[in-house]
DNA sequence: GTGCCGAAATTGGCCACAGAAGGCG
DNA sequence: ACCGCCTTCTGTGGCCAATTTCGGC
C-alpha cells in the first residue's frame, strides 16, 4: 500500500471505485460519491495490498492482506507454499458508508481513518452494499449482526441467489449485496480465488468441505435461476432478448459444464493464460482486440462466449448502474476461471450425475429458448416469411428468384 | 502423446424493404 | 405545441462462406 488518492492525493488511498477508476482515500470516496444518486450507486471495494492499484477481489487470512486477483494469482500460484492460504471473499459495496460502518463490517481492516459524516449522504449503511463473505463468517459465530446477516446472505450464495442479492437486501441491516465486479465467484465459504477468469485454468484454494459436499449447491445451480438475472436486466435497460440469450448460448456455459475436466494441476499452461491484466474490462477488451484472434488455441469457446458478451453490452458501458452491474453480475458470472458451483481438484468432484443433470437441465432450456425467439415487429417477420429470396437473400420485388417461401418454385 | 487431415458443426454476413424513430420547417 | 414531410435506422429469414470443433488415423 502507500499510494495516494487520485482525488486529493494527500491521503493514502483504501478503497477502489471500477466506475471511476480511481483509488481514493476514504474521505474522498465518501465526498465523491455522495455527490449524487448516480454516483452514489458506484462500486467500491478494498484496493489490494499489495499492488495498491487493482480492487482487491480476497482477503488472505494468513497474510492478513487484501488481494487483487493478479496479486492473489501470483501469491497463492498453484504449488506454492502458500497455495493452501485460506482467503475470503471480498466484495464491492456502494452507499455512503461512514467509517465506523467500514470498519464494523471490514473488521479485518485495524486502520480505517476517522471520517467525518458527509452532510449530503442521506444514506449510510442502509445505502451501503457489501458483502463480507467466507470463512470468517463461520468462524466468527460471536460477530455482530451486520456480519451475521451478511453471513447468512452469503453461505446461500450459489448462481441462483445472486440476482436476488443484487437486487433485493438480507434481513436487519439491510444491506445489498454486491456480487465482485470482476471474476470473484460468488462461491460462499472459503474462498476459491479465481485470478484468471481468462482461462480454463485451474487455481489453488481451500476449499469449504461442507459447502461442496452438499449435492445441492450443484444440484440447485439452475440455469433458469441464473438467467432470471439477465431477464430482470433486459427489463431494466431493455436489451434485447436475442441478445441476453447470447450471454448463455452453448459458448458461454458450456464451457463451464466442459472446463472442470481439465486437468487442475497444469501450472505452465495456467502460466501461459493467465492474463497480464487481471481488470476484468481490460481482459475483456484484449478479447475484443483483433490482434488477440490470432491465438485461437487459447479456449477459442471462451473467446467466443466473451465476445457475444461484450457485444452484448456494447451499449452500457459508462457511469451507470449498468456499468456496475456489468461488472458485478455478468463478469462474476462468466469471467470467472472456474464455476462457482464447481470447486476444482477431487473434493470438488461431484457427482458425475449431477453434473449432467445440470447440464442436460441448460440445454433443454436453451432449446426451449431458441424456440422461443422473440419477434419485436411481427409485420416485419410476416413480410420476411413471404419474401422471395435468391441463395437466401432477399430479392428486389419483380427480380428473379430462387426461393419463394410461399410457393417454394423458382421463377426461373 | 502429438500432429495431421477430413468431416461435421457453428457462426456471421448478406440481401430488400416496411415501419419505427428522429430531425426539420 | 402540433403537424407533415423527409431521412435514417432497424429487424426480419434463408442461404452460404468462413471458421471452429471433432474424430479417426
Amino acid at each position: 500500500m502507500g499510494a495516494l488518492c487520485d482525488f486529493c492525493g494527500e491521503h493514502r488511498s483504501m478503497v477502489y471505485c471500477r466506475s471511476d477508476a480511481a483509488s481514493l482515500c476514504l474521505s474522498c470516496d465518501r465526498n465523491v460519491h455522495s455527490a449524487n444518486a448516480l454516483s452514489r450507486r458506484h462500486t467500491r471495494t478494498l484496493l489490494c495490498d499489495r499492488c495498491a492499484s487493482q480492487p482487491a477481489m480476497v482477503r488472505c487470512l494468513a497474510e492478513n492482506a487484501s488481494l487483487c486477483q493478479n496479486c492473489d494469482w501470483n501469491g497463492h500460484i498453484a504449488g506454492s507454499s502458500s497455495a493452501g492460504h485460506k482467503r475470503q471473499t471480498i466484495n464491492c459495496y456502494s452507499g455512503c458508508p461512514s467509517s465506523a460502518e467500514l470498519s464494523r463490517i471490514w473488521s479485518f481492516v485495524s486502520d480505517i481513518p476517522n471520517v467525518a459524516p458527509e452532510p449530503n449522504c442521506e444514506q449510510g449503511i442502509s445505502m451501503m452494499s457489501i458483502s463480507d463473505s467466507g470463512v470468517s463468517n463461520q468462524d466468527n459465530a460471536a460477530g455482530d449482526s451486520i456480519l451475521l446477516d451478511i453471513a447468512s446472505a452469503t453461505l446461500v450464495s450459489d448462481i441462483g441467489t445472486c440476482d436476488k442479492l443484487l437486487v433485493g437486501s438480507s434481513s436487519g441491516a439491510g444491506v445489498n449485496l454486491l456480487p465482485l465486479a470482476t471474476g470473484q465467484t460468488e462461491t460462499a465459504g472459503s474462498v476459491d480465488s479465481t485470478p484468471d477468469k481468462d482461462s480454463c485454468m485451474q487455481v489453488p484454494y481451500t476449499p469449504d468441505k461442507d459447502m461442496f459436499s452438499k449435492d445441492s449447491i450443484y444440484e440447485d445451480f439452475c440455469v433458469d435461476d441464473a438467467d432470471l438475472a439477465f431477464e430482470n436486466y433486459e427489463e431494466l435497460f431493455g436489451t434485447s432478448h436475442i441478445q441476453t440469450e447470447q450471454l448463455f448460448d452453448d459458448a458461454g456455459i458450456d464451457i463451464y459444464f466442459e472446463m472442470k475436466e481439465a486437468p487442475a494441476g497444469n501450472s505452465t499452461e495456467s502460466k501461459l493464460k493467465q492474463p497480464a491484466n487481471s481488470n476484468a474490462v481490460s481482459a475483456d477488451s484484449g478479447m475484443s482486440n483483433p490482434g488477440v484472434k490470432g491465438d485461437s488455441s487459447v479456449c477459442t469457446p471462451l473467446r467466443q462466449a466473451r465476445s457475444s458478451l461484450s457485444l452484448s453490452f456494447a451499449g452500457l458501458t459508462g457511469e451507470s448502474s449498468a456499468g456496475d452491474h456489468q461488472d458485478c453480475v455478468v463478469s462474476s458470472l462468466l469471467l470467472m476461471g472456474e464455476p462457482p458451483w464447481q470447486p476444482p481438484g477431487p473434493e470438488g468432484s461431484i457427482a458425475g450425475g449431477s453434473r449432467d443433470s445440470a447440464l442436460t437441465r441448460y440445454k433443454e432450456k436453451k432449446m426451449r429458448r431458441k424456440f422461443d425467439k422473440k419477434i419485436r415487429y411481427a409485420s416485419r417477420k410476416a413480410r420476411a416469411d413471404v419474401r422471395k429470396r435468391v441463395k437466401g437473400r432477399f430479392v428486389k420485388a419483380g427480380e428473379a428468384y430462387d426461393y419463394d417461401p410461399l410457393c417454394q418454385t423458382r421463377s426461373y
